[in-house]
RNA sequence: GCCGGGGUGGCGGAACGGUAGACGCGGGGGACUUAAAAUCCCUUGGGCUUCGGCCCGUGCGAGUUCAAGUCUCGCCCCCGGCACCA
């Protein structure tokens, strides 16, 4: 994978000079090859003696102009960073030193999610307990963190595991609940009876375990639930204001996923032993009804019969004598399914008649009442009302079948007796449906809704697809969920006071066939007084999920160090909400749902002053290795470290950088990096060569601002890969012809290249004669102009104006001539101009254009 | 099926509706070297050329415009997410 120059055994990256021991060990007082191994050495042991990206709780609370840089914390899995956290966290750091640079007070922080399914998972793999193995990998991530030059501050830092982290994960438990917001219900999940666990629906392929391939089972099980569904329209109505990458958003509203139609009741005929469509139907007064959600109820005429889902409450009430014994094999059936592969829309139909009837309360004519996995308990009401002739899976269900099919919507030269051969789920004029024939079905959905209100058998309603959020865990290496089961008391949440509930170390942490977590064996552990009453009682076993120690995660970094609270109010105040929030769109419905919900109950609960977390979030693109997104099974992964030990890391965060659009994506190669490389080390050498002295170029100048401009806007818009091809412009102009470079000419190219090569722009700052870091600068020592309070350059919008213009002559549009012209002449004098072209005299014609 | 994002040289990718292919990789040629590497210079979309230029080119098909990679409409393909969601 990484191509060696052969027979060079090592020496060096293919192709390049190398960076060479001997100039390494020569140090760097006289004129030196860029050595970016030695220079990357000095700079991070220098920053962590002068603790340049350390923040004390004091700078926190006295900073000026605070800004809250924040990235997705990594999970440390063995196998290291990769090259896509990598990515990620380079294109955030740059944003952060971007922000340093032009003054602001940056508080940068990263931690650690080390919680979690897949943590175990490869703790069980490899036989290690987590509680060693973890800490050895978040050493190793830590090393990789810093060797690429992170600007961490390692002062504020966070891990999910720790005791003191997790007191409060356990606390904001107790806060939902305390507002209501958790719940133990029962809930099916999947089972898999070989690895004995529950299986994330992810973990299911093909309605099979993904490990040992046993098929899945359902399972009821009673779990903790968050209701994020009673924040449902808070959730999507925020989203029309907050600055987010536009992308992101839709996804969360997809995910929310809210329909407008009509909940319509069905009257139960029970009267009636054989089936007659045609007459009359007998409606019990006191009939149940059968409660259905539609976004079509306009379609209703069309209801032929309907559907219950195989779990809903009515079956056993409505099935009758006869069908009891298939029904319930049915129901058998369907329970054997996993919920992954019952959920597949491709599936073969699959259903049973009850054997009782229903009164379509439009038509007045009894339906058959079947059921059927393809409806869903956990959507809508668990029941459909089925209209075959306008609902594809309808139309499936009832072809098989046999039932009725009737249009009840006609298009354009379709009346009420043209022949159906699929569903038609489109618009169009109502028909087969008494009264409302003739109607434009969009207007049905209103008025057929309000002639059933008037009857009191529906009314207008929305539904959503967001759920619950299920935070149980039958696992072991979690926080503890804080609640203790007493028979007397019931269930009691853990006293605030009794924080943290720790996880106890068990040396059989795996999971078991029972169910439930293995700290279920635990006995010394989970028997525990009644925190009421004293009596015996017993604690919660399950641990929570790991989406909801990152639902906070980023509220604990300025208050890492206060054990008392789990964030200080000062501090919450003053650096949240955070101020640029970047990360992958991957976690666009979970992680940011999440602590968005979380957010806002904290806020209701008056602990928070805001009820959205980020400010801004931008999503980062994933970057492919020959095209293809990066995983193991496909073998084409690339490990960072080596790169950066051929390269330096201010090379390989530049060609990251480099290879796309940061929010769109590029294509990793190896070859590619001898770009960004040779780029660096001809900056370096024309620091090394202004030395001598040079003098200033008027065009170079004129270049020079364009360039601060161009760079200053793409880095403010994370188009990074422009703002770099731009300083190689530059770079480019001021070495054409191999003049003499002036200091003015590179001095302020210092700054701008900081923020993606910061060892580099260190090194060169000290060489340019400043002292104290670039990072921590001013900007008052700078030979040229800065921002306020920082070291970033300004521009001047005179400067960057060219002095002549070329100007493209397009005659209809094609180009056919080129006229250099003073800047700021008239139109009329470049017309004239223009047409003495003989070339434009040739094309004749009018309407040219000037650029 | 629905929702995003894409489709531009050999490759990664640039282009306020106004010179398509910036920048970089790779390729070709040259300089320097005993040689190679490194470095530097020139060149590099296709076709034609009387060497002045000309024609064709941004997934496909229409359209708007003096002018379309860019805007409009209708398609195709690739990537990512969601999905028996009633």
């Amino acid at each position: 994978m990484f191509a060696l120059r052969p027979g060079a055994g090592g020496a060096g990256p293919a192709g390049t000079r190398l960076p060479s021991t001997e100039l390494r060990t020569r140090g760097m007082s006289e004129r030196a090859g860029y050595d970016p191994i030695a220079i990357e050495e000095k700079w991070q042991k220098a920053w962590a003696e002068r603790g340049t990206n350390l923040l004390s709780d004091e700078d926190l609370r006295d900073a000026e102009r605070p800004f809250y840089m924040l990235m997705m914390y990594p999970y440390p899995s063995a196998e290291g960073l990769h090259v896509g956290n990598m990515y990620a966290f380079t294109g955030a750091d740059i944003f952060g030193r971007y922000r340093r640079l032009n003054g602001f007070d940056v508080f940068e922080p990263i931690g650690f999610d080390a919680f979690g399914i897949h943590s175990e998972n490869y703790a069980l793999k490899v036989d290690v307990h987590p509680m060693e193995l973890i800490p050895r990998n978040v050493a190793n991530f830590t090393r990789q963190l810093k060797r690429i030059g992170g600007m961490y501050d390692w002062n504020h830092t966070v891990d999910t595991t720790d005791p003191g982290y997790y007191k409060w994960t356990q606390w904001i438990f107790l806060k939902l609940h305390e507002a209501g917001l958790a719940e133990r219900k029962e809930a099916p999940v999947n089972w898999c009876p070989s690895c004995m666990t529950v299986l994330a629906n992810e973990q299911v392929i093909a309605g099979a375990c993904e490990r040992c391939a046993t098929p899945v089972e359902q399972r009821f099980i009673a779990q903790w639930f968050f209701r994020i569904t009673e924040y449902t329209e808070r959730l999507l109505e925020n989203l029309s204001w907050i600055d987010w990458s536009e992308s992101t958003k839709k996804a969360q509203e997809n995910w929310i996923g809210r329909s407008e139609g009509a909940e319509i009741r069905f009257p139960i005929a029970r009267s009636r032993a054989s089936h007659d469509r045609h007459e009359p139907a007998t409606v019990h007064a006191a009939a149940p009804l059968i409660s259905v959600f539609t976004t079509r109820p306009d379609t209703i005429f069309g209801a032929t019969y309907m559907v219950l889902a195989p779990e809903h409450p009515l079956v056993e009430e409505v099935t009758t004598e006869d069908r009891r014994d298939a029904v319930a094999a049915y129901r058998r059936e369907v329970a054997g399914t996993d919920l992954v592969s019952r959920k597949k829309a491709d599936k073969e139909k699959s259903g049973i008649f009850t054997g009782a009837y229903a009164v379509n309360p439009a038509t007045g004519e009894e339906i058959p009442i079947w059921i059927a996995d393809y409806v869903l308990m956990e959507y809508g009401t668990g029941a459909i009302m089925a209209v075959p002739g306008h609902d594809e899976r309808d139309f499936e269900f009832a072809t098989a079948f046999g039932l009725p099919i009737v249009r009840v919507v006609a298009r354009e030269g379709e009346d009420a007796d043209t022949p159906l051969s699929e569903a038609y789920p489109g618009h169009g004029t109502l028909v087969n449906s008494g009264a409302f024939d003739g109607a434009a079905s969009e207007e049905g959905q209103r008025s057929i809704t309000a002639w059933l209100a008037e009857k009191n058998l529906a009314e207008a309603r929305v539904n959503y697809r967001l759920h619950d959020w299920c935070i149980s865990r039958q696992r072991y290496w979690g926080p503890p969920i804080p609640i203790i089961y007493c028979d007397a008391c019931g269930t009691v949440p853990v006293p605030e006071e009794d924080l943290p509930v720790e996880l106890p170390h068990v040396d059989d942490y795996k999971p078991d066939e029972s169910g439930v977590s293995p700290l279920a064996r635990a006995a010394s552990w989970y028997r525990v007084a009644c925190p009421e009453c004293g009596g015996e009682a017993r604690r919660e076993t399950d641990v929570s999920d790991t989406f909801l120690d990152s639902a906070w995660y980023f509220l604990r970094y300025p208050s890492a160090h206060r054990d008392d609270v789990p964030f200080d109010a000062e501090l919450t105040e003053k650096w949240l909400p955070v101020s640029t929030y970047i990360g992958g769109e991957e976690h666009a419905v979970l992680h940011l749902l999440y602590s968005r919900f979380v957010t806002m109950a904290l806020h209701d609960a008056g602990y928070l002053g805001f009820e959205e977390p980020y400010r801004v979030f931008r999503k980062h693109a994933l970057i492919t290795k020959d095209g293809a997104k990066m995983s193991k099974s496909r073998g084409n992964t690339v490990v960072p470290d080596k790169y950066i030990e051929r390269w330096g890391a201010d090379t390989f965060r530049t060609y990251l950088m480099f290879l796309g659009p940061f929010q769109i994506g590029g294509d990793f190669r190896d070859e590619g990096i001898q770009g960004p490389y040779g780029f660096l080390s001809r900056l370096w050498d024309t620091i090394q060569g202004e030395l001598r002295g040079g003098h200033p170029d008027s065009e170079v100048e004129r270049r020079l601002h364009a360039t601060i401009r161009k760079v200053t806007e793409d880095v403010a818009g994370l188009r990074y890969n422009t703002a770099i091809a731009a300083m190689m412009e530059y770079l480019n102009a001021v070495r054409a012809g191999n003049r003499a470079v002036a200091r003015t000419e590179v001095e302020p190219l210092v700054p701008l290249i900081a923020p993606f090569a910061p060892h580099l722009a260190e090194e060169a700052w000290e060489l340019l004669g400043h002292e104290g870091g670039i990072f921590d600068s001013d900007g008052s020592t700078a030979g040229f102009d800065t921002v306020e309070g920082g070291v970033w350059p300004t521009f001047d919008p005179e400067k960057a104006k060219e002095d002549s213009v070329e100007f493209v002559v397009q005659v209809n549009g094609k180009v056919r001539a080129r006229v250099e012209l003073p800047r700021g002449v008239g139109e009329h004098a470049a017309l004239t101009a223009a047409l003495a072209d003989e070339n434009v005299g040739r094309w004749a014609g009018e309407g040219e254009v000037r650029k």
